[in-house]
DNA sequence: CCCTAAATGCGACGACTGTTGCGTTAAGAT
DNA sequence: ATCTTAACGCAACAGTCGTCGCATTTAGGG
């Protein structure tokens, strides 16, 4: 029954969009009636939430390339192709969240567990030497996946992989570069 | 009639937010009947629209400050303040860029002006020296702003005026370092 | 096999949003 | 001053969203 809901909120996602979602509309395509979705998920952000939170992966973790940069870019890769997907989940759960409090708590909630998951990329790159100990990790990852973020999701402008792996590499340089101005 | 109404709609933001903005709110705070209102700005998407577009300051352009970095930091001072304001009308337009093409479009309009105004401190700095010729000016203030917006929209997390201006800073020197290592 | 409780289907209802037709008012031109 | 036109106020209306009461089904335990 919850799969069938969720595949029917993603299939009406494709179609129309985070804007033409209604109840209504994933009712009738799952065959489960409006009033069981209004007592379950309670409105159209709560099927969004529950369809992120199905489709978060419990063991998701950040590639290891043995670089930092290498790291970096395939975080940027992930983010480019998540919010580039048609239908891009992550794109309607944001626009949830600036109608309801639980799309928005949900989403920090994801964003909180993956960007504390990545922060491990930044331990790496420190054992390895590419990094000063005491790096902010947060810091560096904003860096990285911010622009990707905002040309994306506000700026509303294409994104290439290309360019999304040439923030990365910013990215790493940056701090590395920090690194190198420090030393003597 | 059209500032009446304005200044309705900045003050309901300010007291319940743009998910509690209503087009009868608005009305019985101005004065203005509820028809008029639908007539003149179709929705609430409208108001802020006109909001945005009141606010924009036709002969805004970048503060000069002599070098890059400094530059840059102005710029996410505004940034920095113009998303933590209450009420702030960026926020509230960009909430209803989710909702109707209207705003979207409206927004992407702004800040495509915007930066295409900023763009001229990168010439300045490719004057001074500080940069190298044919760098992309919107790739260095996506670099830039980018983790500002991210931080502060979509993550939904704190960001003082000095972590901006760190990220200035970052930006600044990650392309600066990028001239150094094309040098011989 | 039956009994109980939880979940679902169903129809109807109230609340809210946006629209329309019509009368009234205000502004500008001759 | 009068006429014309556009904007506004007003009330009623239709469409949609979310909720509620009740009947039916399903699952689990005695």
């Amino acid at each position: 029954m919850r799969s069938e809901v969720l595949a029917a909120v993603e299939a009406e996602l494709a179609e129309h969009g985070y804007d033409g979602l209604t109840i209504d509309a994933v009712a009738v395509r799952s065959g489960v009636h409006r009033t069981t979705l209004y007592r379950r998920w309670k409105s159209v952000s709560g099927l969004l939430v529950d369809l992120l939170e199905a489709g978060a992966d419990d063991a998701w973790e950040p590639a290891d390339t043995g670089s930092l940069e290498g790291d970096l870019i395939a975080v940027n890769r992930e983010v480019q192709a998540a919010l580039t997907a048609r239908p891009s989940v992550t794109q309607a759960v944001i626009a949830a969240s600036f109608r309801t409090p639980e799309a928005a708590e949900a989403l920090t909630r994801f964003w909180d567990d993956r960007y504390r998951r990545t922060a491990v990329l930044v331990a790496r790159a420190v054992d390895r030497g590419e990094l000063p100990a005491g790096v902010d990790a947060h810091q560096l990852l904003l860096t990285a996946t911010g622009p990707v973020y905002h040309q994306l999701v506000l700026l509303r402008q294409p994104m290439s992989r290309a360019q999304a792996d040439h923030h990365a590499r910013i990215a790493a340089k940056a701090f590395a570069a920090a690194r190198a101005a420090d030393l003597p």
